[in-house]
DNA sequence: TATTCAATTCCACTGAATGGAATTGGTGGA
DNA sequence: TCCACCAATTCCATTCAGTGGAATTGAATA
């Protein structure tokens, strides 16, 4: 058995990843004392243990030999996941239309814990298509219109859990989080979308994207505003619907071909 | 002591890491029957390793229950892998703006193992700005003048064993390919710059970008093409070097700040 | 040259990981 | 409905791989 908590995981491998999983935008470079501060694993293992990622190609090491920082190697698992992903390569062409089309960005994301994952956002900008790639970009899963969509969609069972976690985690603001939440899963039960604005002067816009026995997804689409939201809403809200019906359209033919 | 050949590395994290590489474009859906052929494991370690990679969400399983696929978790290290980059995040505005005005796909590649892995590539293409993302897309490092800049930016040593490597590996064919690649070595020496066909259709030049004590990288630029080599070696090579001027001078002004 | 801090290596201990075999479970066919 | 098949999982005895505290090495800074 290993530790407390978890079943029956393999401790070094678990171990590895959450060193790999301490590099996050902002914090590009780790020696192995940072790492074994913020992993709270020993010295001697975490030495041991980025050797082996460096060995492996997981990271490599900084000249000055006192920090690592990710690999290249990590950027093929990404081209791999996003290409093999079922849905994404499926719809991106929409998505991309749609975005230029509507003068929105027009993004797809999936869950990662408690966090919303992007798998591609089509950006829109004014000046020729500026194109901050956010492919793997994350978002909290609570407080944004893509996160909600997802937990929406999400199994009973599993949506309670999900919630039990972020109330815990944010216990002091959870009461009005919690009226939200639940604000916009009326939203959802009506209109098949919600609108949130979590951060100022953006707005965003979010439906779940669901296929057969697949971890939901959600699609949204966002834009820089300051439009009171109903307005917002009464634009927004059909043409993401409309992407949406066109999205399933295309996935139920893309996916009869196969099995 | 590990296994035959390496040091001292962690068996089950090594092990873990190769599962996930054995996701691949074109292999995105494994069960663990097949990646336990595939990887060389034993069923019962491939059973309890992709546990592992399930709890930490870097798979998930298809409904099925029959097969595994990379989570979007996997996006999250790219993500962070390119914003750290000491060198994409300050080049990567010369580089789209530069594919935009040759009308040219410009990519930057570094090396993983014995491929060249796109850290970034900004397509041209005449309709729209139609954006294949390729970022993480492998190509093989012999082949390609990204490979062969990289290559020979390598110190003496590396670049030793490295051939070797190579050579190994294309034994059938090494010594033709040998041959082209010290081409393309004396090209760069006495240009700057290389430029293969590597596939048909396709022309590209690359050269190196180096670091103080960091990888070498390479920087390309490839066009859609037919035209005979020498002819895009005339006006693609001064192209490149002029980007790579301004690239090298963009990071000399983005390091000073740091350190 | 001396000092300091991080990384690595050493070492004895042990329980975590291993793989062959048995079991479970789900799927398709009769 | 039941059976046969194949993959996945679990079991279990074995042992060696992984662990962490302590000592050592090594590299920067003053």
């Amino acid at each position: 058995m290993a530790r407390q908590g978890f079943s029956d995981q393999n401790r070094s491998l678990e171990r590895g990843i959450a060193i790999l999983r301490a590099f996050r935008p902002g914090v590009s470079e780790l020696g192995n004392a940072e790492i074994a501060e913020r992993t709270g694993l020993a010295k001697a293992t975490v030495s041991r243990l980025t050797q082996t990622l460096l060995g492996v190609g997981m990271l490599e090491r900084h000249p000055s030999r006192r920090s690592y920082r990710l690999a290249p190697a990590v950027l093929s698992f990404a081209h791999a996941m996003r290409l093999g992903s079922p849905i994404l390569p499926a719809i991106a062409p929409l998505m991309r239309q749609e975005a230029t089309r509507r003068r929105v960005n027009v993004g797809l994301a999936a869950a990662d814990g408690d966090m919303m994952v992007y798998l591609e956002s089509f950006r829109y900008s004014p000046r020729s298509s500026f194109r901050t790639v956010v492919s793997g970009q994350r978002v909290p899963i609570e407080l944004t219109s893509l996160g909600r969509a997802y937990l929406w969609a999400l199994p009973e069972r599993e949506q309670r859990r999900e919630l039990g976690v972020i109330a815990e985690r944010r216990s002091r603001a959870w009461p009005q989080l919690e009226a939200d939440i639940q604000a916009s899963f009326a939203e959802l039960e009506a209109d098949g979308f919600c609108i949130v604005r979590w951060q100022p002067g953006v707005a965003a816009v979010a439906a779940p994207v669901l296929l057969p026995g697949l971890a939901p997804h959600a699609l949204n689409m966002s834009v820089a505003s300051s439009e009171p939201l109903p307005r917002l809403q009464r634009t927004l809200g059909p043409w993401l619907l409309d992407l949406n019906r066109r999205c399933v359209a295309e996935l139920e033919a893309s996916l009869l071909p196969e099995n």
